[in-house]
DNA sequence: ATGGAACAAGTAACCAAGGT
DNA sequence: ACCTTGGTTACTTGTTCCAT
C-alpha cells in the first residue's frame, strides 16, 4: 500500500490523495512522471523520491516518522520482521509494579522473556524487528517497557490494534474482540484475563510450581498469536476503507 | 487576473478509553 | 493508579475552482 500512499505529503489528507487516485495517479512513479517537471510540485517530488529510497532500503523508521500515526498500518505488508508483542505485569503501573513476562511472536515462533530468567534478553532481541504490533500498547505495554528498561530501543513503526480496530467500529477489550471473531483458546486458558495473569505470577512466586508459570506463559502466547490474525484482518479492512482498490479497478 | 464560495487541512482544548 | 492516543468540537488557515 505504501507506493500508492500520498497522505504523508505536507498538506495532503485523505481527500487529496483520493483525487490523485481518481485522476489515474496511483503510484509514486505516476506522480513523478506527471509532475516531475513542475516547479510547483518540486517539494512533493523530492519527498516521494525519499520515500522510494526508504522503501528500497527497508527503512521502517522513515515511514514511522512520516505517516500519520493512524495510517501506520499501510506499511505493514512491506516489512516482514514484525514483532507481535504483549506483556504481563504485577499490576497496572503503580511504582512497585514490574514486568513478569514479555511475549514476542514473529509470525512463526513465540519467544517468551520471563522475569528472573531471561527477561533482559528482550532488550537485544527486540532490535531485530522493523515493526511492532500490540493491542493498547501505546498506552500500556510500550511505556511500561520503556520505564523498565531505560534506554531500550523499540521499533519506531507501531500498529496499535486497539485504535485501528476502533476506527473500523470494532471496540471492546481484546478478549471480547476475539470472541467476536470466533478465535478459540486452549481449554485451560479460556476465561482468563489480565488480572488472572497477576494472580498466576503471585501463585508461582509462593509455590515455585512450574506448571503455574507455564500456564501464565501460554496465556501470554495465546494473546500474541491472535494479534497476527487481527492485524491481517485489519489491514484488508483498512485498505478497503481507503477505496483504493475500487477506484483503480474502475479504470 | 481577481474575488469569493466551498471545502479541506491544521490547531487547540477537552474527553473517553483498555490493559495487568 | 497510570498511561497516550484518537475522536469530537470549534475555530483558523489554506486550496481549489468557478464566475466574473
Amino acid at each position: 500500500m505504501l507506493e500508492h500512499t500520498f497522505i504523508h505529503l505536507p498538506n495532503f489528507g485523505p481527500w487529496r490523495e483520493r483525487r490523485l487516485w481518481m485522476n489515474g495517479i496511483t503510484t509514486w512513479d505516476d506522480f513523478l512522471e506527471h509532475y516531475g517537471s513542475s516547479q510547483f510540485h518540486k517539494m512533493f517530488c523530492t519527498k516521494l523520491a525519499s520515500s522510494k529510497n526508504a522503501l528500497h532500503l527497508g527503512d521502517a523508521e522513515y515511514f514511522a516518522n512520516n505517516l500519520p500515526s493512524g495510517e501506520s498500518w499501510r506499511a505493514f505488508p512491506h516489512f516482514n520482521k514484525v514483532a507481535y508483542l504483549d506483556i504481563e505485569t504485577t499490576g497496572l503501573g503503580s511504582a512497585t509494579d514490574y514486568i513478569t513476562v514479555i511475549g514476542v511472536y514473529d509470525g512463526e515462533k513465540v519467544y517468551s522473556y520471563i522475569h528472573g530468567q531471561n527477561l533482559d534478553d528482550f532488550v537485544m532481541d527486540i532490535q531485530k524487528y522493523d515493526a511492532v504490533v500490540t493491542f493498547n500498547g501505546a498506552f500500556f505495554d510500550l511505556p511500561f517497557i520503556r520505564k523498565s528498561f531505560t534506554g531500550v530501543s523499540l521499533p519506531k513503526l507501531h500498529v496499535d490494534l486497539r485504535f485501528a480496530l476502533a476506527s473500523l467500529n470494532v471496540t471492546g477489550g481484546l478478549k471480547k474482540i476475539e470472541t467476536k471473531f470466533g478465535f478459540e483458546r486452549e481449554d485451560d486458558l479460556k476465561g482468563l484475563n489480565g488480572y488472572d495473569a497477576v494472580r498466576m505470577w503471585q501463585s508461582y512466586l509462593k509455590t515455585k510450581d512450574k506448571t503455574v508459570l507455564d500456564r501464565l506463559v501460554r496465556y501470554n502466547a495465546a494473546d500474541i498469536s491472535n494479534l497476527k490474525k487481527l492485524m491481517e484482518w485489519t489491514y484488508t479492512e483498512k485498505r478497503l476503507q481507503t477505496g483504493f482498490d475500487e477506484l483503480v479497478k474502475l479504470k
